[in-house]
DNA sequence: GCGCCAATGTTGACAACGTCAACAAATAAG
DNA sequence: CTTATTTGTTGACGTTGTCAACATTGGCGC
């Protein structure tokens, strides 16, 4: 915890980790770089090595602090709205969204199938499958009090999944832009298409 | 239209194209090399130059035969239900979950977000754009057929497209793979969770 | 048929990159 | 204090994308 500068950097993992976040989010996981990142934590190009085993595990590293960003956003969402299925639904899904629009390369490169599992660590197939598990208690919780329909819960859940993603995908590659411009306006019509879902598309 | 061998290939573009998505979908973009696809194609290292401004215009140009082919996929699906929007919209959803399940790598490059938009090679954004007319059209259609229910139909379209693109997006990455695990179980999964959107999730 | 020009392909070079091996410094253990 | 382990550095290697200079070819006007 010495502040003036040693051989020894003391922290370099979380430094490298910070920097190589900041990086992904200017410029874009294509164009960060292992020895970019190295340097703008003031260490060697080699130093990495000592903390991660491969670039790749850096990155995953990366990602992981987005998924644990996430993680925590839609835990506070869904904290807002206690016995409100519905409700907690649709604040999960804006929530997902709102952390696409807010960091969209960051977001890129936790979905954007740049990483590729090393079969050690698969902690990020973990973290997504926990998030999908709390979607599915909301469901299970809408369908005991009786606001969502009754079916499969984990297919339902999938279904709120796959929209939120989707919308979220399209909303950070700036496929909506020219359709609705600023960070609010694709937030409210996030709500909207929420709503589409949990009335259907179909005439009743 | 020579056999033998000779300095010119004459048709140079489309072996480097056709080369170059057969790379990606073996290896996967992140390993596929420009100078291994002008190897594949029999060329040496640089003449992909004299036909592309760019790496990135290569693989442009790779997923560009992917949107063709999809564009294509989802045109013959509606083509199969006249005057039946519902089956038009769920056929064309299925259609394209199909693709992505059948090409990973491929749509991973084409949705990945891999490419780098040159500004003046924007033929990308107007071919998504044209598949979502499309599917605008559908919806259209089903709302003045009575079967879908009213209001602004770009955000129905929207969110059909949120769906299909957050569920392809999920198989394709493996994410599903636990779930359902062959190509069938998957495209029966697509086809329950397009009807949860068509029904909705909120009891009537 | 001839000569030239633009189009197309090749060779060689360069800097940047990921990674490895060998070495150096600093901390921790005894 | 000595020493072993951790952590960081230096230098090197093969590969990559890209550029400049050169070679070959087909098609054009004559």
């Amino acid at each position: 915890m010495s502040k003036e500068s040693s051989y020894h950097h003391g922290n370099l993992r979380e430094a490298l980790l910070e920097a190589g976040t900041k990086l992904v989010e200017e410029k874009g996981v294509a164009d960060v770089s292992l020895r970019a990142v190295a340097k703008a934590a003031g260490v060697s190009h080699t130093a990495p090595y000592r903390h991660f085993s491969d670039k790749n595990a850096m990155l995953r590293g990366i990602a992981a602090t987005g998924f644990r960003l996430l993680a925590q956003r839609i835990e506070e969402a869904v904290e807002l709205h206690p016995g409100n299925p519905e409700l907690q639904l649709s604040a999960a899904g804006v929530a997902y969204v709102e952390l696409a629009i807010e960091h969209p390369r960051l977001h890129n490169l936790m979905f954007g199938g740049v990483l590729q599992d090393d079969a050690v660590d698969d902690s990020l197939e973990e973290r997504s499958d926990q998030a999908f598990k709390g979607l599915v208690g909301i469901i299970a919780l809408g369908q005991q009090a009786g606001v969502f329909r009754r079916g499969d819960t984990d297919e339902l859940a999938l279904t709120a999944w796959s929209l939120v993603h989707g919308f979220a995908m399209l909303a950070s590659t700036g496929t909506l832009d020219h359709r609705a411009g600023g960070q609010e306006a694709k937030l409210a019509l996030a709500h909207r298409v929420a709503n589409h879902l949990l009335s259907g598309l179909a005439k009743r």
